[in-house]
DNA sequence: CTGGTGCATGACACCAAGTGACATCACCTC
DNA sequence: GAGGTGATGTCACTTGGTGTCATGCACCAG
């Protein structure tokens, strides 16, 4: 089923991201007609419909994965960490996905920053995730009050170190920009 | 100019806000099409979209006034508050500007929370608003870590409070909200 | 009173996002 | 090889949103 489908190329979901991303980055969003990208992945602008819920969506399939794997970052801290570093945890599993997607994350943000449309779906996006968080520090036992703050303030720390890791050209520094925006709201929270 | 006349009857923005928000309640906002709103309020489709740049933005109208109020209580607060403390002090006037319109922002708040699409537009009138506050503490001299992180934690207790206060029945407990969420904000940062 | 100007709206055509319904055709199973 | 499954194509349709021109009242100049 997976094998052997000769009738169609395989990775529809796969050929419509890059399609996309590459007119996107050529001519603009909102230049871009997702009868476009469809023809560009040899399909049709219906197909395109069945693998994403709208033409946003295509730019935000990532958001799950980088879900699971800052869970699984918590998950695996020490139970008896404090909130704020039981979220930092995350940070090592993230660093690690981001780590060979550097050029395809800094074309992405390029584009995202560009259209107040494509901002909206990334604020509710990193809204989700802090609700994830969130639950995640529930379940660890943190109080409610708690729990809301360190998601929003670890999202925030994950936002700045990212916004700097797309600007500059070092791959590897992911890690060590999280660390540093860690340090710097840890100094402004504590002062 | 503003007075007599006769061929339209006025405030054609206010009628077409009043009926989008009842066509809202009443039916859904998927449920309910721009010609339908234009129809209640006496006008046309394409004079819907010569007041509101898109049919979302109609529930979004009074931001710029809350954006404004904020501003005129931080600028008042005296030049050696600390920075949440500036924060805070624009609750005085924002309090009082939502203290009549409990009602409204009631069924507002329900449409909203009903719709993704309205929801992705809060997020982002509320980014933008975090911006606004950040840019009035930086001209007072707050360094920008600091006024960063202030103008978020400021929005999040902005946040809480206010749905709090759309959720109870006392619309004149919103300014004695806004203290309880700053109150609780504090003991959670200072643990 | 007459004619011109400005401005909000109406009327109409049009494009693109998104959806529902049905057809197609390779592959799999029995 | 008969039938089921699943991803895709085809087509018609609704709706958000825009460009363009026409309309008619208010206001002003003379």
């Amino acid at each position: 089923m997976l094998r052997g489908m000769s009738r169609w190329e395989p990775d529809a979901a796969s050929r419509l991201m890059k399609a996309a991303t590459e007119l996107f980055d050529e001519q603009g969003y909102d230049a871009t007609t997702v009868a476009e990208i469809a023809e560009r992945a040899g399909l049709t602008k219906r197909t395109f419909f069945r693998h994403y819920a709208d033409k946003r969506e295509v730019l935000f399939n990532g958001s799950g994965q980088l879900e699971r794997c800052w869970l699984e970052g918590i998950e695996a801290a020490p139970a008896d960490a404090e909130p704020l570093a039981a979220v930092a945890a995350g940070f090592d599993p993230v660093a690690e996905m981001f780590a060979e997607r550097h050029a395809f994350a800094r074309v992405r943000s390029r584009i995202v920053q560009a259209n107040p449309e494509l901002q909206e779906r990334e604020l509710i996006k990193l809204h989700k995730l802090a609700g994830v968080v969130k639950g995640a520090l529930l379940r660890r036992g943190v109080p409610e009050h708690a729990a809301t703050l360190a998601a929003h303030v670890g999202l925030a720390v994950f936002s700045v170190a990212f916004g700097h890791w797309v600007e500059q050209n070092d791959p590897a520094r992911l890690r060590a920009l999280f660390d540093e925006s860690l340090a710097q709201m840890r100094s402004v929270t504590s002062a």
